[in-house]
DNA sequence: TGAAATTATGAATAAATCTTCATATCTTCA
DNA sequence: TGAAGATATGAAGATTTATTCATAATTTCA
């Protein structure tokens, strides 16, 4: 499927093939953006990111992560929509813990590319 | 810093007070994020992929991305910016490759993840 | 130099999203 | 049962962001 457009077709070539071979389809692109997008908010990420010390209740976690209740609820929602932490009832409070062991590895890769960058 | 809102505080204060111990500085969960929110639109997300591939043009990209012209050129603008990819001109072409090494181990961590959700 | 190929950019529109405010729900306990 | 604690939710407003269209800029080559 060569163009016209590319003067270096020669070397591209393998890696478009490449590229078009094992390409994900637009769905599975779709869900890994999704997990990542689940971590692209500061909001969410530090509730995350708190959690990812131990199990915690909104209460706390509006304090770790210097929030509104609301707020914190909300992005709890939306984390819970899609996985990544899961809700626990215990009296008058709701515990909250990673519910994808995935996501840890994610975020942990994450902050060694801050420490890596910051050191530069 | 007991609150008295939380029936739990024993079982929690560990994991606040770990949480708040190293918790991350406001500038640098952003950092993170703003990470992950480069991964987080299918669209770069799939540039980022089919750069995993190896080096490709821009009209290449467009091609294997199933994108239009200046689409995929702002997407790489955005991605330029944040040091995920890197251009270098070559005539009238301009190589596109991945600029971050750690942007690989994260996007295959997001693949694992899909793979193994699916799998259930 | 001028035309064609390739890529980049600015502006505009539309869509998604975060936050906040107010209020509802659920649980415990007096 | 009713009040207070703890969490969830709906709606509204404001901001961000993605996409598209049109056009500019850069390079090669005849």
């Amino acid at each position: 499927m060569a163009n016209i457009y590319c003067d270096h077709e020669k070397e591209h070539a393998l890696a478009v093939q490449r590229a078009k071979e094992d390409i994900l389809m637009h769905e599975d692109v779709e869900k890994i953006s999704r997990i990542f997008h689940m971590l692209a908010d500061p909001s969410r990420l530090k509730i995350v990111l708190a959690l990812m010390k131990g199990e915690m209740c909104v209460y706390h976690l509006t304090e770790v992560c210097d929030g509104t209740q609301s707020g914190v609820s909300h992005q709890l929602r939306i984390l819970r929509d899609n996985k990544i932490v899961k809700a626990k009832r215990l009296g008058k409070n709701v515990e909250y813990s990673i519910a994808d062991e995935h996501i840890r590895e994610i975020v942990e890769m994450g902050k060694a590319h801050l420490l890596c960058n910051t050191a530069e």
